[in-house]
Order: structure tokens, then sequence, then C-alpha cells
DNA sequence: ACTATGTCCTGCGAGC
DNA sequence: TGCTCGCAGGACATAG
């Protein structure tokens, strides 16, 4: 499930890949695609633009297209969110299609740009300006990041999931923020102490920066542009370790549902 | 204004 | 062996 590392470690290959390049044609699965825009809308606007850069926004992926000279289209860009399955791979036009392929970029360099996704849950848009509606995480002072939970009932384990606050954390990091922190999920978010929220921000920007380093964590399908493995997952402390013994005091980790969402705990280590 | 819950979608693994 | 069933979860819709 690709969250910020991931998403940034696909962007970055991307942006090494494709940067530059141009959209010659545009294929799209026949199956009710995963569009936010319509097709025609979507092909119109991605045929003949050029790439100038990729990046992470959130868990978005965005194309900044080049302004076209016959139009006043101004910032237009391709927005790219892979849901839980969805990948973006770099490919040669002769290797065979993936199962669930839903979208097919044929580039001017020969190569093709793929987005599969088997669950659907991906997107796929063309708009202006994009601006994603949470704060990155990486980004915000730790004064904001303690005041994005000021009064809020809800456990910090879902505000860290709300994406309307923070861009870009999933379940994986929000685990392993917590554990890192000593702070249990269920908490409310309200309930955290000026120390703990700083213990919190300072975990979290360093849990996703590691991740970042091993180019993210492959759990079920994430691959990166060029169809690799992430190694985070290597690092993980609590997350899929239901049953196992804390990597600091062997207490068996815990595994509780927090509004639908699988969270993984330590008894012991988190408060 | 918040918060909680249901829905989408397919593959996979547990259990019988 | 082969089947059913439940689970995985990001974002959004809807209800409270």
């Amino acid at each position: 499930m690709p969250e910020l590392p991931e998403v940034e470690t696909i962007a970055r290959g991307l942006d090494r890949q494709v940067a530059g390049d141009v959209i010659e044609s545009v294929w799209l699965g026949s199956k009710p695609e995963p569009l936010k825009s319509s097709a025609t809308e979507l092909v119109a606007a991605l045929q003949a633009r050029k790439i100038s850069r990729v990046r992470r926004a959130g868990k978005h992926i965005v194309f900044d297209l080049e302004p076209t000279t016959n139009d006043g289209n101004g910032n237009a860009q391709w927005i790219v969110h892979l849901g839980m399955t969805g990948s973006l791979v770099v490919s040669s036009p002769e290797r065979e299609r993936e199962k669930h392929t839903h979208a097919v970029l044929q580039l001017a360099s020969g190569r093709e740009l793929r987005f599969t996704d088997p669950r659907r849950f991906g997107r796929l848009s063309v708009i202006e300006d994009f601006e994603p509606p949470g704060v990155e995480p990486l980004q915000i002072s730790a004064d904001n990041f303690a005041a994005l939970f000021r009064g809020r009932k809800t456990p910090i384990k879902s505000a860290l999931l709300n994406q309307r606050l923070l861009s870009g954390v999933g379940n994986i990091y929000a685990d392993e923020a917590l554990f890192r922190a000593g702070i249990r999920p269920r908490r409310r978010a309200a309930s955290l102490t000026r120390d703990e929220l700083k213990r919190l921000h300072l975990a979290l920007k360093r849990v996703l920066r590691e991740a970042i380093r091993f180019g993210g964590s492959s759990v079920s399908d994430y691959v990166d542009s060029d169809g690799e493995e992430g190694f985070f997952q290597l690092k993980h402390r609590v997350y899929g370790r239901e049953g196992k013994p804390c990597l600091v005091c062997k207490t068996p980790i815990k595994r509780i549902v927090i509004a639908g969402r699988s969270s993984h705990y330590c008894p012991q280590c988190q408060r």
C-alpha cells in the first residue's frame, strides 16, 4: 500500500526516467476506468504533452505537464493516486501487459508508462494547480503539528491517517511512528501532552525519512517505477508483527482494530 | 464542525 | 483437493 515513502520513491524514479519525455498516445482499458476526469478529457489533456517533471504531493504522484503554445492551459498536471494496489511502471512496449493494466502512455522515447491496479482503488485525473488538502509531515513545524490535534477526540491513530490534517501518512507509518514515540494508537488525539506530541512529530519524520532511504515497504505488491521492491518492511517494529515479541521488551505485539483499520502496538512500550 | 461507519474492489489464505 | 468466506485498506459518502 503506497504511502508517502513509497510514493516518494516512485516519483523520484519516474522523474529520473520520464522527465522531458513526450506523451505520444494514450491507451485506456475498456472496463470502468479508475478515472476522476472523463476518459476523453484525460486522453485529450495528456496527448502530445511533454512531461516537465514528476514529483510527490501527499500520496499523489504529480506529473507537471509543459504548457502548450496554442492554448492558455497553464499549469496542467496529471495526478495519479495509487490507492492500495496501484503501480506505475516504465516498460518496453514488447513486454506483455500485466493483468489489470488500466492505462498505457506511449512515450516519444519508445517506452511505455503503464498503470496497473488490481483492486481499482487508484485514481487518475488531469487538473490545474493541484494542491493536496493536508500539510506535508516532513515540512510541518513542531508547533503546527501539535495544533493539528488540538480538541480532537478521535484516536491519535485515526488523526494521523486523516489526509486533511497530514498528507501522506498511511497505516504502516502511523503504527510505526506511534511505536517509536511510545504512544498507544487508541489515545484520544487531544489527550497527548506537549512532550508526547514532540516525540510523535520527531518519530514520524524519522520513520518516513528512513523508509524513503530504504525505498519504501513492500508488503502486498508495491514496486517502484523500475519494478523493484523496497526494503523497509524489514525494519518494521510493529506493523504486521502481531503476536511476535517486541524488539525492545519482548512483550507480544498486539493487533486491534481502530476505525476499521488494523493497528499494531506494544502494550508495554506504548502508553 | 466533528466523528463514526459503510462502501468500493480483487487476491489471497485460513479453515472445513 | 476444492470450495467458501473474511480480510486487507485509502478515500469518499453518508449518517449521527
